[in-house]
DNA sequence: CTGAAAGCGCTTACAG
DNA sequence: CTGAAAGCGCTTACAG
């Protein structure tokens, strides 16, 4: 291999077929101008010769973005793998390329990543902020330019006037409501919510979903019924015994989320409890494996490659159309009940 | 907000500053060639006017990529979830962005993914090529200049003279003999071999260290004792009673990856079989659910992140040495034993 | 239907 | 230490 050839470009199509680079660039475009024989010379030109179009120089010229980047807090949590690859999915069928970014729940991190992919020019930013992550983070590196779409969590402090932003986000306070008058409904009166980051945005509406529905059947919630754990299946786990502390002790949980309860599920075993026999859970979001727990999970179904898809749509719509209102989109929870509520005793 | 306000380019900052834009340019890349006091004031003009770097029009006049390209079969797959992360920390540490795509094991949409993602002039690819696919389908879109890593998979087919790549793979064998020579030490013998496409070369190769084991040991292995599944918790779960037909009833399962052996873990107490307690399984990836199983699993740890920061470092060190040898890297299989091949009869 | 020229936002020799 | 000019690979009016 020779080292570093140069790369064929527009020019040296022109030059091979005795053209313009302008009907070369016409021909790319599939523009009706050009003659057929000519249209049919040039192609075959650019693929003997190998030719691939240089976007970035077009996009240059064209003062025109085909990129959107994607910043979440945690890809390797499969919520947001999936959501990854709805929003993938639906930017490459639009003609856009995905700018990964991952902040893993790092507000210094998450403001780095957003300045280098600045950087790219993208047509729109998809951001799941990190937890600790505030306004203030965001409009110095992000500017009113480029369209924001906020998923998933509610940023903390005010977006300053002029800073607009989408948002695309769940009814976490609807769900955690359902499925604890769920559990209501099935007799249940100790019911504990169990895990997630309490200063967390979606933690702490969820939790008040609960509350409402305890307070709406007059059942006084304990500390010890509010159990904070890490949003992950091993901390769901490790923390099982907690729900088990002196005093009142709870016959079901609504859980944070799937990953906390399917942790919840193996670690009430070591505590001789049955989970979907003698102790009922419920979990959110309905990832794959909710669906084949030990019990199958009742939970919230949330569908995050579908909202993948809608946030990228959603940005790209925002970037087409800058005048357009700001808009904040909650989807409803959706109750998906499955054996883990369903006690059989 | 006015209708797509100019963006505040080089030139703006070096007008109010009085300077040239080789001045400013200067300026950004902290060249010591500028007196500390203009760069004070062109700094403090980038920062008053806002400026963000075109790193795409810089690109373009050093004819230089700040991309890498990331093309998995499957990006929701936890497995595939946590490389990405890797590639994405070690990537955007060296100052490059990640250019995501997903094939979801189609050829056909891997060939369109990888010729939209070559249009953006990637400094490399990474491919885990999607199951059908072979050398041909790249060779035309990747074209011989662009470096390109091939993680996890063979694919099928003969590269042609002249297309090289690197490869980074698991010792899929060596890992899947490791799992069976610990079942037989263990004193097992009717041991089968669960999960996976048969087609696929990471499964053909994990069933050869597998067969090896049990040659070694002087078995015979039944049709009855391969069984085929999709690499997923849900089939690895839905097949189980497949283990338990006619004949000869095995007592411990090599399972494809760690996804089915949890799966397969569910399914056999449908079965009437405790797992780690009357039926031994072992599993490949190591993901973290493998160590909250019940029992903990088993299994080959492979760490996918580690696997995704070494490919980034591999893609960059072929791109900036064209000349370097191709080089073929197999990560050794590492078993990680826990409670699911300790049987406590 | 095709060509010559200017320009997107940068960097890079080359002068001074 | 700073400036004027050319050029990366495209597209876009504008002529013809």
């Amino acid at each position: 291999m020779a080292d570093t050839p140069r790369r064929i470009t527009l020019n040296d199509i022109a030059r091979a077929c005795n053209v313009s680079r302008a009907t070369v660039s016409l021909v790319l475009r599939s523009s009706p101008l050009v003659h057929a024989d000519t249209r049919e010379r040039v192609e075959a030109e650019m693929r003997r010769q190998g030719y691939v179009y240089n976007r970035a120089a077009a996009n240059l010229r064209q003062r025109v973005s085909s990129a959107v980047a994607l910043v979440v807090n945690d890809v390797s949590n499969p919520y947001f793998a999936e959501f990854a690859a709805g929003v993938d999915e639906a930017l490459a069928a639009k003609g856009y390329v995905t700018l990964l970014g991952n902040s893993n729940e790092s507000a210094e991190r998450q403001r780095q990543v957003l300045g280098s992919l600045m950087e790219h020019n993208p047509a729109g930013i998809i951001l799941s902020p990190a937890e600790s992550s505030e306004f203030s983070d965001l409009e110095r590196v992000i500017g009113p330019q480029t369209p924001l779409l906020v998923f998933n969590r509610e940023m903390a402090g005010k977006a300053s006037k002029g800073f607009a932003f989408d948002f695309l986000g769940l009814d976490n306070r609807a769900g955690a409501r359902a499925a604890t008058e769920l559990l209501l409904a099935r007799g249940h009166r100790q019911i504990a919510f169990y895990g997630g980051h309490a200063q967390s945005s979606s933690c702490r509406e969820r939790r008040a979903g609960y509350q409402e529905a305890m307070a709406a059947a007059r059942i006084k919630v304990p500390a010890t019924w509010m159990i904070e754990t890490a949003p992950t299946r091993l901390e769901g786990n490790a923390k099982a015994a907690a729900l088990f502390v002196a005093g009142a002790k709870p016959t079901a949980a609504v859980c944070y989320n799937d990953a906390v309860a399917l942790g919840l599920m193996l670690g009430l075993l070591r505590e001789g409890r049955q989970p979907g026999v003698d102790f009922a859970v419920t979990g959110f979001d309905d990832i794959p494996e909710a669906a084949v727990g030990m019990p199958p999970l009742t939970t919230i179904s949330t569908d995050p490659r579908e909202r993948g898809r809608q946030a990228a749509l959603m940005v790209l719509e925002r970037a087409s159309t800058p005048g357009m209102a700001r808009r904040k989109v909650v989807i409803p929870a959706q109750l998906t009940q499955r054996d883990s509520t369903d006690l059989q005793r």
